[in-house]
This record gives structure tokens, sequence and C-alpha cells, in this order.
DNA sequence: GATGAATGAGGGTTCATTCAT
DNA sequence: CATGAATGAACCCTCATTCAT
């Protein structure tokens, strides 16, 4: 990386702060709030209207900023929807982690994990629609954020099914993994597309599907 | 529909054909040959770029057409796009009604059509790309072309499931089906991400997806 | 050069004419004349701002023409620069080319050049004003296209300077041409600045300025 | 000038020192030393660069300073170039005046002003672009301000070629000091764009200049 | 009917400048 | 007084679509 970029010096992104010339600590919690605040409305709108639907004009007017404030936080519009998957894909992580460290009983373990995963997508529509569609098929780059959070998950489903003694022995379970994350993205994706009031409660739809996992992995036991 | 445009006028939309100005059948012959040159190139370059990054230039300048000529075929490029998507529908519920009609063994049936799927998308990749990447996250016209796209296929694994008498009664047969379809696109675009030299064989994976399946709709039998 | 544009079909550009669909001669004409309006409007327009004062706004307005259509006929601003630099480096030899044959005596060559590269840019002044001084300093490829633009009156100067038995003998003929030159363009330039009704008469400047070279090219003789 | 602004309290422009609040001369001198280096890296930079591509933000950066603080010191970015100016033509007319007060015989004047001119511009090639190249076809002001240093400059060399008794007598000496000038600025620019490890050596450059400018002003004698 | 030149709205982005802290 | 975050006008450029030929 030759040409820096101030958003470079953010913190949480391995570059140490340079230039920390003392500043009041008012302003850094302002910066770290605007920023915050872009995050979170871009999130909303890459959420309703999809990646290229979603014009830098329409992010800083419903975030109440400019577009100059915006090319200082991020370095384009790439770089903003790369941040709002990155958060994604810790936050999905998080889900998943929480699922396994809460467990009453390790053998339910991928069960109640695809459970969580579904409840909190169908909870949190836009961060599911990005996820699961208006990541794909974008630039290289944004490609290859979405397939490195989908790795992540991949690779903690794979500890989750290595761990759990009654799974069936998994001949491959990289592939069984993304089988796990398809299925439960689209069945999300299905869900929200139906209108709100035609739909099954999510609990029901999340029972069905963690279900369906738990006999693939596990041979019905 | 208000405004009528030629292409309302093509066979297998549902408007009769008007029109009928007794052209020569050599000219008739023309267009359609015209038109599937357009779908054919679209497609490909649609798959290779995706939607927003193949511009209708291309397309004409690829097809060997003009741009007068591709708006004459089609309202927009959208309407290209759902005519693409809907020819690709067929091709695929094609390639399932192909699986469930040489079966050799009813008890196969959902196995040998997951595997068939799988293998058809891991052989036509800018079909496969379109229908699991490039067609999600559109304008809502496309979202729903998609989507009776995807029902329709839906359906059709709800029947084989339900003929199937060694599956496990199925509490909800459609979300299942949803499950199915949404493993087999995320593992097939997986697969094709992959550097070619670095893939295994299309075989072994259709394979495992075909088992994950397999285990989950007839719990293990 | 992977990427075509439709510009790099125009005559007279080493690329031979693709795409020759039998278009109607009007229509040929039309795009030329388009085109050459541009080119003239923007040298125009060039010359009394400058590069960067320029924009592709303003030349458009100024043609009667529309972005889309600048775009079409020319890959970018700095494009276009390069067409019209290109165009004035022409003239610019031209004017040279013809002092030199239309010589009643040849003892007189390189003075009746001068003067006449003098009178043609006093005439023509958004052209002198882009060549001597809206040309440099830009991008690096505007700079090659200056340096051989200059490269080739300098080589013109030396032929005219070796062909002149009355110049004293030169050590280094490149070095002279751009004493030459640079006499020249400065001189002009300081003249255009003037206020039209402060200046000296064009013929007379011209008269000094061509003393001068003649006197250094020919020492006093 | 009717709204003043800080810039205009600084020494040498000609206004008295108002806003003598006293200050301590530490911090007068702490002033005038940022002042000093935004001025020495902007030279630099504007030099290697070029007016247009030398933003504020990377004055301040190269300085260590702030945008603030810049504007404290300069009004805008247009002034900090005149600045940059005005003290190239201080440093040029020393140059010229060291010339011509070092000369060990009167006859030799122009010549060897004219060989330090380029010499002084080899060695200082930043100046010697913002001089020739990079202060050219900016806004009216700055115009202006690159024509007076000029004028000075002829006006310098205009009394040299007076007081030399060996000049042919020259009918109109501001012209003759436009043609040194602009001879002298071509070839340097000339040198100067050429790759380092092609150039002949400056002084051989040098002497050619001033010899070609010599005979043009003395006749060959 | 076929063509492709013309259109222009609207996209992403930069950067000189201001002003609250 | 110094700072640098915020601003937004204005840039260059793309491309879906129209329509005269």
């Amino acid at each position: 990386m030759r040409n820096f970029h101030p958003s470079d010096f953010f913190r949480g992104n391995g570059y140490i702060q340079k230039m920390v010339y003392r500043k009041t600590a008012a302003t850094e919690e302002r910066k770290e709030a605007r920023r915050r605040t872009l995050l979170e409305t871009s999130t909303r709108l890459f959420g309703q209207h999809g990646y290229h639907a979603t014009t830098v004009p329409m992010i800083v007017a419903a975030s109440g900023s400019s577009t100059g404030s915006f090319y200082s936080y991020f370095r384009n519009k790439e770089d903003i929807f790369a941040a709002v998957l990155e958060i994604l894909g810790r936050k999905l992580l998080q889900v998943l982690v929480n699922s396994r460290n809460c467990l009453p009983d390790p053998l339910l373990g991928p069960s109640v994990a695809i459970r969580n995963l579904f409840l909190w997508m169908a909870e949190n529509p836009d961060e599911a629609r990005i996820l699961a569609v208006e990541s794909s098929g974008l630039s290289p780059r944004l490609e290859q954020v979405r397939r490195s959070i989908l790795r992540l998950h991949e690779e903690h489903v794979q500890q989750t099914l290595e761990e759990d003694a009654g799974c069936v022995p998994l001949e491959n379970p990289v592939i069984v993994a993304r089988c796990v994350v398809g299925a439960v993205f689209e069945v999300v994706c299905s869900w929200l597309e139906e209108p709100p009031d035609q739909r099954l409660p999510a609990e029901e739809v999340a029972r069905v599907v963690s279900q369906y996992n738990q006999r693939a992995l596990r041979g019905g036991k």
C-alpha cells in the first residue's frame, strides 16, 4: 500500500495510529461517531437497495453528512461496502461463537448454531440481504472479502462438526459447511422476500432448517 | 401493460401473435435467429461480467448486431436479462425432469437430481453464475423472475420428495426444497470461483453435495 | 492498445478504417464535421482559458454538442487536447515548409521562416498560446506530444540551417534550433499579452526577431 | 484591496506592519520560519508536480503544517504560488546582478550572464521548471506576476546590453531581451526533460546558448 | 427494418476553503 | 493561535435509450 488515505489510520484495521498529536478526545469521539453513522446508514441502504442502487449522495444525505466528509472516512464506495461486509462478518461469527459457548448439551452444537444464525438474519434483514445477496457478483476485491468471511464461517462450522462426536464421519467438511451456509442463506432470503404478513414465524422456519441440516450431519440420530 | 413493444409479439410470452403482415417465413426465421443470438451472447456476457458490467453496446458488438436492433427485440436491458433468466429456468427444470425420467430406481430420485443439477451447473458456468449470483440484488422485477424460477424448482423438488416413499415425512417441503437449492448453488459457486487447476473433480463434489442432501432427506437410510 | 475506442477508427491516425459497412456518405461527413467543430471550438477555448480552465461541459456547450457525443469522438479531455496539438504541429510545419518553398533567395532561408512563423502565430493567437504556453506542464503524454512537435520543428530549422551556406558552422544545431523556437515563442507570447492597442505592429516585431536570429546564425553577415 | 488577510502584514509587501501586538521576538521568528518552510516545500512540489497537481494538503503534509495554518499565511493556493514566483524572480535577478558585478571584462557582459543564468537553472531544476513551464497558462493574476518578473529581467538584460559598447546598436532592446530569455528557458527545459544520463554536460550547453546570443548581440565580433 | 450517432441524467470523486474546537 | 474535520461545487466520464437516416 503506497498511497495512504486518512481512513488507513482508523483503529482496528492493523495500522498503528500515527500522528497522535494529542487530539481532543471529543473530536476523536465525534469522528468515530460519524464513521459509525456512515457505516450504519449504508448498511441499511445497501441492504434495502443493493450495492449499485445505493449511491454515495444517498448515503451522505441519509447520514446528514457530506460528500467530502464521506471520502475522508472511506476511500470510495467499494471501500465502505467492504467495511460493512467485514463488520457483518464479525457479527455473524459472534452469533456462531455465542451459540457454541452457551450450549446446554454439546450434542446440539450444529443444530443450535444454525438456528441462531437463521434467527439473527431474520431479525436483521438488511444485514442478511447484504451477506446473502448483495455481496455477490461485485468487484473482485469485494468478492474476496465476501469469500474470506464465508471461509471463516466454513471453518467454524467445520470445527463444530469435528467436535461433535455424533456426526457421521464427514468426507469433506468444507463442502458440507458450504451446504449449511447455502441452505440457511437461501431460506432466509426467500423468507425475507415474502410479505411480512404471509411469513411463517421465524422460529418455525429456523427449526425446519436446523432440523434439515442436523439430519444431514448426524444421519438421523 | 399499456404500451406495447415489438418484443411483446414474440412467441411464447402469452400474447397472440399480432402484426401478421404476412412476412416471408425467411424473414421470420432470421428474426428468431437474431433474437437467439442476442440471448446467447448476453447469457455469456452476463455470466462472465455480471449484470451491471455488461453493457448494451457490449452485447450488440459481440452479437454483430446494433443498438437499434437490440431495442426492437427487447424493451431494455432488464428485459433481455429477464428473458435470459427464463430460458435458464427452463433449462434447469429440464435437467431435473430428465433426472426423474431416466431413473433406474425411484428411490434414488432426489439424489440423482441433485447430482445432475450440480453437474449441469459445473459444465455451464455462465448459466450457473447468472442463476446463482448475478440474478440477485437487481431490480424488483428481476428479483421476481428469479423467485418464480426458484419456486418452480422448489415445486419440482417437492414433488420428487413426495413421491419418494423413503423420505422421512417432511414437515415443510417448500423450505426443504429451498435448503437443497441453496446448498447446491452455494457449493457450485464456491467451486466455480476456485482456480480451475485447484478444483476437486466436479463428479466428486457432486457426490458429496448429493450425499449431504440425501442424508438430510432420508435420514441416513 | 487493447481497448479500442470509436475514435481509433477515424481517418488519418494510422489505423485502418474497419467496419466500413457502407455508411451513407452524408453521415460520414456529418461526423467529420462535428469532430472538426469540436476540435476548432476546443482550440479556441484551450487558447483562451488554458487546459485546466477549459472544461468538457464548456467545450460541448460551445460546440452545440453533448457530453456523450464528445466522448464518442475523443477518449477524454487529454485526448482532444493531444489531437489539437497535433493539428497545430502540422500547421506550424506547413508554415515553415511554405516559407522555404516560396523563397526568392536561399540566403534568406532562416530569416524568412522565422518571420513567417511569428506572423502566423500573431494572427492565430489561440493556436500560438496553446503551442507556446498551455501545452507545457501537463500530463506526461501531452508533454510527449508537445516535445515531438518541437522536435519536428527543430529538425526543420536544423535542415534549413544546414542548407544555408552563409551560416556560421554550427557546433550543435539542435540546441541552436531550440534557441530559435524559444526566442520566437517568448516574443510572440509577450506581444500577445500586451493590450492590442499598445502593441507594436506585428510586422515590425517579426522583423526584429528575425534579425536577431539571423545575426546569431550568420554571424552578422 | 478591501478585505485584509493576515498575510498582508508580512514584511516586504509594501504594507506597514500593523497588528504590532508586541509579540515576543521568538514567536515572530517561528512564524517567519514556518512561512519559509511552506514556501520552500511548495517550491519543490510545484516544481516537481506542477501547479495543478500540487494540492494544499500535499503542501501542508510535506511541511509538517496544517491547512488552517496554511491559510493564515497565504490567502489561497494562488497566493503562495505568487509568493514562490516572486522569490524566484529575486533569485534570478541576483544571478544576473552577480554576473555583472564579478565581471573581469565588461565586454563579456551578456555572455557571462546568460551562461550563469543557464547554469543556475540547470542546478535548480524545480525553480527552473516553475519559472519556465509551470508559471504559464495559469490565472491572469499569476500571469501578471510572471510577466513582471520577466520584465525585470528584460530590463536588466537591456541595461547590460546598453552598457556594452561592443553590441550592435539595438533597434528594440526589449524584444531582444525577450529573445534571450526565451532561448535560455527553452533550452533549459528541453535539457531538463532529457533523462539525466543522456544529457550533454550543463557547461557545454550553457556555452552554446551563450555563444548563440553573443553572436546575435554583437554581430559575431 | 436496421443502423449507430446523439443524448444527458447521473454516477463517483477531488480539493480549495471555512470554521468550530 | 493552531488545528484538521467538514463542506459542496464542480469536475470527468459512462451508458441506457431514442430517433433521424
